[in-house]
RNA sequence: GGCCUCGUCAUCUAGUGGUUUAGGAUACAUGGUUCUCAACCAUGUCACAUGGGUUCAAAUCCCAUCGAGGCCGCCA
């Protein structure tokens, strides 16, 4: 049990992410983000969205919008952050300029931070010299002793500067949540650059300082931050302000075992939702990476992870992003739906691909992804044809155990809405014996001969699934002699064109007697 | 190169000194079901990194080695 946990009472947790709007909203910020939101759930608190864009140059709105759009489409939603503010300030960073710059200047007057006037180039002179000699790589504290009068010398001709803090040299002990006393020698740092000028902190210092006025009381983040604890918890000493607790995650790791948000195409949680995962498949899956219940269940809704979630049964090494599992556990929440739900969701994918189009009544396309369904018709591109949401429901219900992701249904089902099937004889053929395929043509020309026969006899209105399967049932144990494939396998590929699909019977009913006889035929005509 | 973190099946993990022939899930394999694929059911293969201690007893505690990852920016 972490000790800290048992302190804590409800309402006093303050929590945050705190993403730099430079890049795709990545499963590890998402990953992140679900521990800290449960952390404060749990115990009531408040779970804080803080964008740190102080680099305007990297920071494009495009990304801080993809991130709350990520965010609430996972059903993460904050108390505090951009665009709800609440009482501490704006929640981005380059909004609170007036605030870093008290910080700063109480620094500057107080000598624990000093001008710099060094080159890029002599620091990385200096760097690659540190490294050739196997020493730590810091800054030389070359102007940490410059004159009064030098430095304003020096600000007055124009040269550009940073502001760096004069780090004092001590052992920094910090506790992390997870992984107990951690150590580190000042040193290895040095003096590091904290602000670019009076009003633009750099990240650590900015974070320190939000922090603090943010009251964060838990700083839940990744590994990679390790090592800049102890230099914000020397910048909060000097700040003399008081610092959170800390508890550093174990990373996500790509199938590589680097890490996951270093990779060069970082995979976009959007990018999930757009290859037709669930937002509760993400959430199950990422609520695992690292954690896990102590127990066999392995299905949670976020609901029902902030009532198991606890910090002490997080893991501590890093934890491999595994596609497969992603995969089943969205298998498995496609079985779980409803097939009015699974149709609306699969709508979207159907129409982009151009298979149906959809028949409106008002002008309200194209719908967003998981939109609510206002559409009741729907033609058949290729053929005209027009069909119900309730055939498309009957169509969708026959692949929903074979769907692994939404993004797949129009694959799987578009022979419903072709004119023509595109496949070879060889297919028909199927798994027969190879080495006579004249004679199992033939046989199987007569076979699908017979089947055609047998279906032309059942009346249109006792075109069902039940009455095919028994009339074809008894067809193929006379043809097949205990070897229904004989007619099954050449009816299936003749209606589908598939070596995989559905059972040739509830295809048949959905495909209609006149569709299905004319594939028959087509399918004869090709041997 | 320096510093930090981590180390149970291929992967996610249970395990906190004896109840463990190390459990579950995914993946994989085989069988059942089946025209095919999927789903489902059953079975199986696969792990305590290595070496030293401590202890009556170690996956579990300690040390070393090895391995993996992270950080070392006027990025966050």
């Amino acid at each position: 049990m972490i000790e800290e946990l048992k302190l804590i009472r409800p309402g006093e947790i303050r929590v945050r992410i705190a993403p730099s709007p430079t890049g795709p909203f990545h499963i590890g910020l998402a990953r992140t983000a679900l521990f800290n939101y449960l952390f404060a759930q749990k115990y009531q608190g408040s779970f804080i969205l803080r964008i740190e864009d102080t680099n305007i140059k990297r920071s494009k709105k495009r990304w801080e919008n993809e991130i709350l759009e990520g965010l609430k489409w996972l059903g993460i939603e904050w108390q505090e952050g951009p665009d709800c503010g609440g009482s501490y300030g704006p929640y981005r960073q380059s909004e609170r300029k007036e605030i870093y710059k008290k910080y700063i200047e109480k620094l500057l007057k107080e000598g624990e931070i000093y001008y710099c006037f060094c080159t890029p180039e002599e620091l990385e002179a200096h760097r690659q010299y540190l490294m050739s000699i196997s020493q730590p790589v810091r800054y030389s504290g070359k102007c940490r002793e410059l004159s009064d009068q030098e430095v304003k010398r020096n600000l007055a001709g124009g040269k550009s500067y940073v502001l760096r803090f004069k780090t004092l040299l001590k052992k920094v002990s910090f506790k992390d949540m997870l992984r107990g006393k951690i150590d580190c020698q000042s040193e290895i740092f040095g003096d590091i650059v904290v602000a670019k000028d009076i009003s633009t902190p750099l990240y650590n210092l900015a974070c320190v300082i939000d922090d603090y006025e943010m009251k964060i009381t838990h700083i839940i983040r990744g590994e990679d931050h390790i090592s800049n604890t102890p230099k914000q918890i020397l910048l909060a000493e000097a700040l003399k302000i008081k610092t959170p607790k800390y508890l550093h995650l174990p990373l996500i790791l790509d199938q590589d075992r680097a890490k996951l948000s270093k990779r060069d195409r970082i995979k976009s949680v959007l990018e999930y939702k757009k290859d037709g995962f669930f937002p509760e498949t993400m959430i199950n899956f990422l609520a695992f990476l690292g954690w896990n219940p102590g127990t066999q269940k392995e299905i949670f809704s976020l609901n029902t992870l902030v009532q198991e979630f606890s910090l002490d049964k997080i893991q501590k090494s890093g934890a491999e992003f595994n596609p497969q599992k992603l995969d089943w556990l969205n298998g498995f929440y496609i079985r779980s739906k409803s097939i009015e739900k699974l149709t609306e969701f699969c709508l979207p994918y159907l129409i982009e691909k151009q298979l149906i189009i959809p028949q409106f009544k008002t002008e309200q396309y194209p719908p967003a992804y998981g939109a609510e369904i206002i559409i009741q018709k729907f033609k058949i591109k290729e053929t005209g044809e027009e069909i119900s949401l309730n055939y498309l429901q009957k169509v969708i219900a026959l692949y929903q155990e074979r769907l692994k992701k939404l993004s797949e249904i129009p694959e799987l089902i578009d022979f419903f809405f072709q004119k023509e099937l595109d496949y070879s004889k060889e297919l028909l053929r199927g798994m027969s014996d190879a080495r006579q395929p004249e004679i199992v043509e033939k046989e199987i020309k007569n076979n699908l001969d017979k089947a055609k026969k047998t279906l032309q006899k059942i009346k249109p209105g006792n075109w069902k699934k039940e009455n095919l399967e028994k009339s074809l049932l008894k067809l193929a144990e006379e043809v097949g002699k205990g070897d229904r494939g004989k007619v099954l396998w050449p009816l299936r590929v003749a209606l589908t064109g598939r070596e995989a699909s559905a059972g040739p019977f509830e295809i048949a009913e959905l495909l209609g007697k006149e569709k299905t006889l004319e594939r028959i035929k087509k399918a004869i005509k090709k041997l």
